[in-house]
DNA sequence: TCCAACCAATAGAGCGCTCTAACGATCAAC
DNA sequence: GTTGATCGTTAGAGCGCTCTATTGGTTGGA
């Protein structure tokens, strides 16, 4: 910067305004400025910029999970709101557990952040409190009550109940929900499907699984011994789905003539023509977006009440969803297991 | 600092030495400031002491599209390697635009990391160079002859060839190739194709794609209606395979009986046991975590000598290949279009 | 007893920048 | 011709830390 003012015969001051890009600077100063830091190659050192400034242009990411897609793609929208603000991210992983969540966290605010986006943090709320402290935090896909933090979830309960709303209407009774265990959501995507099955005035039955491939293929093939067949399926996510799907192929059975399944998520897996499968559609770069946007209001001070992000789920209708077929029908009235 | 100084009733350059773990402070003088530190919540900030030292614990990364799950996923391993060493990733996107990414890498060395790690980037090699002359870089699926980058890549002619060796060994003679079209590494493994086909005496078949599950179907449709169906087909990608084989379901031919497919990638798409696609394994995160280990390594200083990583590509045999049924060889030859 | 050697601890400069306050210059107004 | 605004420009302190050089206090050997 010094060499810069040099060359450009100006004062450090005068540089810093061109690179802060200040309207109290003359034209022709501000020409032989940026031509004399073209020349050097200079580039303002950014840190430096933040300590003086006491001002940071970085997001602190906290990724609970790189390897989940699902994450990877709040991201990719997180980066899109914040790059276009000018703001970089700096990402850390906490691999699903709290006390290396705990350190990712310290080591983010070690650059004391703008702010902080916690993507499925699994710490305690006091941690999450703590960090609050330091600066604004939204969280996606947990919620919280604090009022210094934001949140942006989509409304599994809802969702679940659009994915049975749909089998009902095609005429289905018998449906079945597999369960998500401990994953991120599956309590509420448990509760929409129960009362979603209530609203119709239909029995229930959930069937403990996980959000994987293989453990919906293991649900549906325990479900499969312990009598007949429901005739449609509300699976806990896509992956879930998928491996139920092939299950219910090994065992003879065709999805959706004589089974119809639902995933959730909409995740790029869905789509493919080889699986087409009906879901429900949850927006993960939209709701990267959206964190971003909280955040950085939050960031500008043009906030200070928090905001609670609740996604509208949307149902996508494809290729593994139909009217139960009439002797499946006849098979269940016949046969009231 | 001052603060956890005066309560520990030490200087802050004695607090600036606990603070980095050195051994040259007596054990009762390093509690006494760890304690006041703990009570007034203190922690050092990075960038001041990145400012100070005139090092880096943070790694530049650009990623031209975190859209896609490959980079993602060497995003993650490359994370692995960083976190270990107790160094950050920044990260930034360039939206496979090369001025989007050009201003994305500048943005980035404004930081003035330790390190650049550039993935699949497509700015012109000028920039690769002129970033080299900041500090140490490292290309993921790009290569270079600079002598100060080091690159990590997977062998994708050597892939494709055991893809080819595995069908021949079955019986196949009539493989085709659904090639990549612009994608990243298309051109090599085509390459690899057609050097495996003249290897063993086959005429091969090259069917212009790309590296996406619609291209894969477009391109099989084309290639039905242009004559008998091939035995076998090696796919652009996983994507690509999966379009292919839907392609071919809904024409009527069944995969592996009647036409066997292998995908490249491995994505978790190909474990799926509803696709169970026979595949070739590109070790994505073990890409990101060579990839972060080159890029210490330099940082360190431990090495100033170029480093080409080119990943041995594994054949993961698994449910879409076969031999070629005796009709479809008998038809073969009794029709040699 | 004296000095070299060593150790824990510290003073103070400086990393690359921003920002406040002050500066001289220009100009309209009286 | 003086005043007061206004404007472009600058000096210099300071952001939170590290690091070199130095200090004072022990210790061990001659």
């Amino acid at each position: 910067m010094e060499d810069v003012a040099r060359r450009a015969g100006v004062s450090r001051a005068l540089v810093s305004l061109v690179m802060r890009g200040s309207p109290k600077v003359s034209e022709q100063r501000r020409a032989a400025v940026l031509r004399a830091a073209a020349e050097l190659g200079y580039s303002p050192h950014a840190m430096a910029r933040s300590l003086a400034s006491r001002t940071s242009t970085v997001l602190g990411v906290l990724v609970s999970d790189l390897h989940n897609a699902f994450f990877a793609e709040v991201v990719d929208g997180l980066d899109e709101a914040a790059s276009a603000e000018g703001f970089e991210l700096i990402i850390n992983t906490g691999g699903r557990s709290a006390p290396r969540e705990r350190r990712a966290v310290a080591s983010l605010l070690s650059f004391r952040p703008a702010g902080l986006a916690l993507l499925g943090p699994v710490v305690p709320a006091s941690a999450i409190a703590a960090a609050a402290e330091q600066g604004p935090v939204v969280l996606v896909s947990r919620s919280s009550r604090l009022s210094a933090v934001d949140t942006v979830n989509d409304d599994g309960q809802t969702g679940c109940g659009l994915a049975v709303d749909h089998l009902v209407s095609l005429g289905h009774t018998r449906i079945v929900h597999l369960d998500g265990g401990g994953g991120s959501q599956s309590g509420t995507r448990r509760r929409g499907y129960l009362a979603a099955m209530r609203r119709h005035g239909l029995p229930p039955v959930v069937v403990p699984s996980e959000y994987t491939d293989a453990a919906g293929a293991r649900a549906v093939r325990e479900l499969l011994a312990s009598g007949p067949p429901p005739t449609a399926i509300v699976a806990a996510n896509d992956l879930n789905a998928i491996g139920a799907i092939s299950a219910l192929e090994d065992a003879g059975l065709r999805v959706p003539e004589d089974v119809s399944v639902v995933g959730y998520d909409n995740t790029s897996l869905a789509a493919l023509r080889h699986i087409s499968l009906t879901t429900v559609d949850q927006p993960r770069m939209e709701m990267g977006r959206l964190a971003g946007q909280a955040l950085l209001e939050r960031v500008r001070g043009q906030r200070t009440t928090p905001v609670r992000h609740l996604l509208e789920p949307k149902l996508v209708v494809r290729a593994t969803t139909a009217a139960p077929s009439p002797s499946t029908v006849l098979d269940t009235t016949g046969d009231p297991a």
